[in-house]
DNA sequence: TCTGGGGTCCTAGGACCC
DNA sequence: TCTGGGGTCCTAGGACCC
C-alpha cells in the first residue's frame, strides 16, 4: 500500500499557523513581486478566486471581502515543509518526498497489521497538532490511486475525517467514476480536451479505453497510468535524485531598459545557480540565458530570445557562471526595449570530482577554495554577505513583498511573540 | 502601473557510426 | 530496374507535475 499525504491550501495554512485570528478569516498567498494569487484558503476559494489570478484585478474583492493577503514567504514554508516531512517520515522508513506539500509513503506489510484508516487519522491528528497545518491523507495499491483516495478524503473533510482508504474493487470503483478525467494525476489540459472530447469523461471511463489508443495518444506514460488506476502497481517510491537541470529566473518589478541593470539581475541569477550547483556538488558543463519583454503589454514591441552557450570546462564557480552568463546575454540584448523579465539555467551536469581538462583552457584553481569559503560564510550568517563585484551591492534592487509575514521559524529576531495577559 | 518560479519525462527525426 | 541492417546521440517540441 502507498499513502499520500498532502498539506491542505499549504503556504495559506502556514500563515494560519503563526496567526490564529486568521482561523476563519479568507486567506490568500500572493507569487513573487506580489504578482498573483498561488495559495487559497477553503474560504477564499468559496469567495471565487481563482488560481493565478492577478492581484491588481482582484483588489477590490480583496478588500470588500476582508481577504487576508500575504507576500510568499519561501522561508517559512520551507521549513514548515521540512517540520511536516520529519513528522511524516516516523510512520514509515520509505517515504517519497514529492512536491514542498506532499509526500508518498510506502506502507509494505502494515495492511495485515494495521487499521490504515486509524493510522492515517493518528497521523493527521500528530501533523495537525505539533505543526498547525491540517493535511488529508488517501491510502491504495499504487500511487496514482492514492492519489484519488486523497482527493475524496480531501473534498469529503466531514465524511471522511480527512482520510480515506481505497482497499478493495468496490471502492476502486465507486473513487473512479467519481474523480473526474481532468482531475486525474498526469492528465493535464491537453489530454483532458482529447477525452472528453471522444466521451472519457471520468477517471473509470479512461480504464476502459484499448491499449492502442492511449498509448497512440498518451505515450506509456498514458499506458501506465492506466494500470496504476487498474490497481497494478508501476510506480514505486523514488529516492532523491540530484537535479539535471538548475534554474533561477525573475519577473522584475517593472520594465527595464538600460543593459546595466539586466546583466547584474543575469549575474546574480548566474551566481545563484552555481551556488545550487555546489549543493549538490555538480559542475555545469552548459549554460542558457533569457530575457523576455512583457508579454502582457500589447502596446509594447515585443521580443524574446535564449542562447545556450557551452562551457570550455565544467564549473560551479559562481565568477565562471557570472562571466558565461554575461557573454550569454550580450548575444542576445538588444537596446531599446523594456525587459520585464530574465533567467539563467545551467544544465549538462557532471559530478564536481570529476574534473575532465581540456586542452586549452581549464578551470582557475583557486576558485573551489574561494566558493568553499564564499559559501562557509554566507551559509553562516544565513543570507548572501558575500558577492560578486559584477552584482548588486548596494542592493539596488528589491523585489515587491509589501504584505510579507514575519519569518517566524528561522530568524531568531522574527520568532513569534506571546504577550502574558 | 501591476500578470510566478521551478522541475520532469517521452517521442520523433536527423546526423552520425559500423 | 534493383541499393541492408543495426545502432547511438542530440535536439526540439509537447506533454505533464507542484
Amino acid at each position: 500500500m502507498f499513502a499520500l499525504i498532502d498539506c491542505n491550501n499549504f503556504y495559506a495554512s502556514c500563515e494560519r499557523a503563526f496567526q490564529p485570528k486568521l482561523k476563519k478569516r479568507p486567506v490568500v498567498v500572493l507569487s513573487n513581486n506580489d504578482g498573483c494569487v498561488i495559495a487559497r484558503s477553503n474560504e477564499a476559494k468559496a469567495l471565487g478566486i481563482p488560481m493565478g489570478a492577478p492581484a491588481f484585478e482582484y483588489k477590490d474583492i480583496f478588500e470588500r471581502e476582508n481577504i487576508f493577503v500575504c507576500s510568499s514567504n519561501y522561508a517559512l514554508y520551507g521549513d514548515m515543509s521540512n517540520r511536516v516531512m520529519t513528522m511524516l517520515s516516523e510512520y514509515s522508513p520509505e517515504i517519497e518526498i514529492y512536491s514542498i506539500d506532499e509526500a508518498f509513503l510506502k506502507l509494505t506489510g502494515f495492511e495485515d497489521h494495521f487499521d490504515l484508516y486509524e493510522y492515517g487519522k493518528d497521523m493527521r491528528h500528530k501533523v495537525t497538532k505539533g505543526t498547525g497545518i491540517p493535511i488529508s491523507i488517501g491510502f491504495a495499491e499504487t500511487k496514482a490511486l492514492a492519489k484519488v483516495a486523497n482527493k475524496i478524503a480531501k473534498k469529503f473533510p466531514d465524511r471522511t475525517g480527512s482520510v480515506h482508504v481505497i482497499d478493495n474493487e468496490e471502492k476502486r470503483i465507486k473513487a473512479l467514476k467519481w474523480t473526474k478525467i481532468g482531475d486525474v494525476w498526469g492528465v493535464g489540459r491537453q489530454h483532458c480536451k482529447r477525452l472528453e472530447a471522444i466521451n472519457v469523461l471520468t477517471a473509470y471511463d479512461f480504464t476502459q479505453l484499448k491499449d492502442e489508443w492511449i498509448q497512440r495518444h498518451m505515450s506509456i506514460v498514458g499506458l501506465r497510468l492506466k494500470r496504476e488506476l487498474e490497481g497494478i502497481s508501476c510506480m514505486d517510491i523514488e529516492d532523491v535524485k540530484d537535479k539535471q537541470n538548475i534554474a533561477t529566473t525573475r519577473s522584475f518589478d517593472s520594465n527595464y531598459k538600460e543593459y546595466g541593470f539586466i546583466s547584474e539581475r543575469v549575474s546574480t541569477f548566474a551566481a545563484t545557480c552555481a551556488e545550487k550547483l555546489r549543493k549538490q556538488r555538480s559542475c555545469c558543463n552548459a549554460l542558457m540565458v533569457f530575457i523576455h519583454t512583457n508579454g502582457h503589454r500589447k502596446d509594447l514591441e515585443q521580443y524574446s530570445r535564449n542562447t545556450v552557450i557551452k562551457l570550455p570546462y565544467p564549473s560551479n564557480s559562481s565568477i565562471e557562471l557570472s562571466k558565461f552568463a554575461v557573454i550569454a546575454l550580450k548575444k542576445i540584448f538588444k537596446e531599446g526595449l523594456y525587459y520585464k523579465k530574465a533567467g539563467v539555467i545551467v544544465m549538462d551536469f557532471t559530478p564536481e570530482n570529476v574534473t575532465q581538462t581540456s586542452l586549452f583552457s581549464n578551470a582557475n584553481p583557486k576558485h573551489p577554495p574561494l566558493m568553499k569559503v564564499m559559501d562557509s560564510i554566507n551559509r553562516g550568517i544565513g543570507c548572501t554577505k558575500l558577492k560578486l563585484a559584477s552584482q548588486d551591492i548596494k542592493r539596488t534592487w528589491k523585489m515587491r513583498q509589501e504584505k510579507l509575514s514575519p519569518r517566524y521559524t528561522t530568524r531568531i529576531d522574527e520568532v513569534i511573540k506571546v504577550n502574558a495577559i
